[in-house]
Parts: C-alpha cells; sequence; structure tokens
DNA sequence: TGAAATAACACCTTTCCGATCCTATATTCA
DNA sequence: TGAATATAGGATCGGAAAGGTGTTATTTCA
C-alpha cells in the first residue's frame, strides 16, 4: 500500500483543473470528466464529497459548475488527501479513535510505535507543505517544499519537487 | 490510506526483536509471537516471506528460528516494506507494469502524473534512508534522516528521527 | 524415534475500493 | 411555465485485497 486511491487520484485531476481555470470560471463536473477522461458518475461523487469538505464551491443548476473554495496555493495536499479517503495515517495507531478505544491491545508496549510514529509525523508535515498550486502549475518556480535528505548531508542542497 | 499494512507492522516488530538480539543469537517465530502478543501463524509466514527476500537467515528443525541477514543498518524501511507489500508506489503508476501495459488509459496525457512522480521519489527516498537499525534502537544518536523541510527555512535546523 | 521448528501450500472471512444508479432540488433558457 | 441541465444525497453491488487460520511436508536435535 502506501498509495493513494483511484479516488484521490481522480480528485486531484479533478482539482487542478479547476486550479488551472481559475477562483471566476465555474466548471462542470462533465466538462472535466470529458477532458481528462475520467468516469463521470465517479468524479460527480468525488466532487460532492470535496464539496462537504468546503475545499470546493458549488453552483447548482443549468451552466452550474464547481470552482475552488480557497486559493490553490492555500489547499494543501494533506488536506485534500483526507477530505478523500480520511486521516493520513502511516502506522493505524497514529490517529486517536474517537470512541477511545485502542487499535491493537499491544499499542502501550509495542516496540516499533514510537520510531513509526515520528515517521508518520514527518510524512504528514511533509504532505502538509505540498500545495494544489505545486501539482497544477508543475512549471513553477523552484520555492517548493523539500523533503528527505540522505544522512551525510548538510541540508544546503535543497532537493525541490520542481527539479 | 497512505498506511502501513498489518503484516508489515508485524513484519517490522519481529525484524526489531531479531536486531536486538544481535546477529548471533537465533530466535524462533514462536518466542517473538509470544513475547509480542502477535498472532503466531501470522508471523511464521510473515517471516517466511522475508526468508525468501533475503531479509532473515533461517535455521531448520528443533531449536531453529530466525536471525537477519545483514546488520540491521544495512536494511532500509523500502526493502522490508517492499519485501512485504510490494513496489512502494505512492500513485499505481509509479513503477511499471512487467508487461509493458500502462496502469490506465490517461497516463500520456494525466495532468497530474508528473508532479505526483516527484513527490513519490521524495517518500521513497525517505523511506531508503530510515534503516532497521532506528527503529530497532529508537534512543540511537542523532545521525537520522531528514524529512520535509517546509519552504520558508534555510535547512540548518535539522529535524531528526529521535527528536 | 519423537519433539520442535521452518517451508509451502490451500482456504476462509471481512473490509473497502471502485463503480453505478436513483431521486430530489436548484438554476437557466426557450 | 416547462424542459433541460447540474448539483445533493442517498443506496447498492461486484470484486479485489487485507487479515487470519489450518494442514502437510521437511529438517534438525535430543
Amino acid at each position: 500500500m502506501l498509495s493513494l486511491t483511484k479516488k484521490t487520484e481522480y480528485g486531484l485531476i479533478g482539482l487542478c483543473h479547476l486550479a488551472r481555470a481559475g477562483a471566476t470560471q465555474v466548471t462542470s463536473a462533465r466538462e472535466i470528466a470529458d477532458e481528462h477522461k475520467v468516469p463521470l458518475p465517479l468524479l460527480m461523487n468525488i466532487l460532492k464529497e470535496l464539496h462537504q469538505a468546503a475545499i470546493v464551491k458549488s453552483v447548482r443548476g443549468a451552466k452550474g459548475g464547481y470552482t475552488l473554495a480557497k486559493p490553490a496555493h492555500e489547499l494543501s495536499l494533506a488536506s485534500l488527501v483526507e477530505a478523500l479517503e480520511g486521516p493520513v495515517k502511516f502506522v493505524r495507531c497514529a490517529e486517536p479513535r474517537p470512541d477511545g478505544e485502542h487499535h491493537c491491545d499491544i499499542e502501550c508496549s509495542c516496540i516499533v510505535r514510537r520510531p513509526l510514529m515520528k515517521i508518520h509525523d514527518r510524512m504528514k508535515e511533509f504532505l502538509s507543505n505540498v500545495t494544489l498550486a505545486e501539482l497544477a502549475f508543475d512549471n513553477g518556480p523552484a520555492q517548493l517544499t523539500q523533503i528527505a535528505y540522505p544522512k551525510g548531508r548538510t541540508g544546503d542542497e535543497p532537493t525541490n519537487l520542481s527539479r
């Protein structure tokens, strides 16, 4: 695993389309599905969920459609993924359960929980620092989120998303 | 999503146990299962797969068991995950299919593929730089893998796994 | 020879992804 | 006003994958 679902992939395609269209232009699900060869009924469901998550705004009726609810650079990849497939959790015990129960009965004595939680934190931090703008405008400038410096390096060799 | 499977979680527990036990001490699946409250038959399957992936060595018969095939600091988290749940792929099109086919029919025209591939590369790079030694000896020194520097920073504020 | 352990299967249950369909509501336009 | 178009909110369903169990064969040591 460790991969996005198809739902999220379709959602990102739709959101990128909206980001490129701009805040003023209303785009219908059908237009997006036609242009990018995405199954229309599926995309409609996805845009509905994104609306419930307040990530897109909707206009009902003929000539209706969707626009982004915020500027693309204010929408993090983490928030988009969470809207479509629930909380990001590298390990299941990373997110507290609402009923206060534990995810597994060895949680307190688990020897790998602490280091895995740290990895979880790094991954979530990374996804939180990637914005929709960076996905939609891939040719953009170089001030993009960095990740994964190998051990020996000093940190002055930025590894950008746009390299 | 974006999470490890239970199989991998159990596998990491077993591997941490072996790493702590050292290269000379042979440990049976039963010992590990008893100590960490992991389902024995499941752990046996997992250790078998890790043996096929040449990550652990096995000793058959009475007094048999497993040891690590390499030092813990030479086993990357990426290789462990791949042994237990297949190639790491943030998006399905990240890994080329053996039959040369495409994962989806819009692969060539997909507007989000390129940026998502870059994110995939960062994540894989990160997982490749985390070693079993860091998971097994969480109290270890500070020369650990770094990840996810926010945009504005210079890179001289290391974010270590052990913080 | 028997007990203990891995090796290699086959098998089952549950969960959830991917996809489709239906009805209701709101808006536009002829 | 009515038809067409679009979103809103559900319910549903097949199939794949995860999660877990069992059986048998093989090897080794006491």
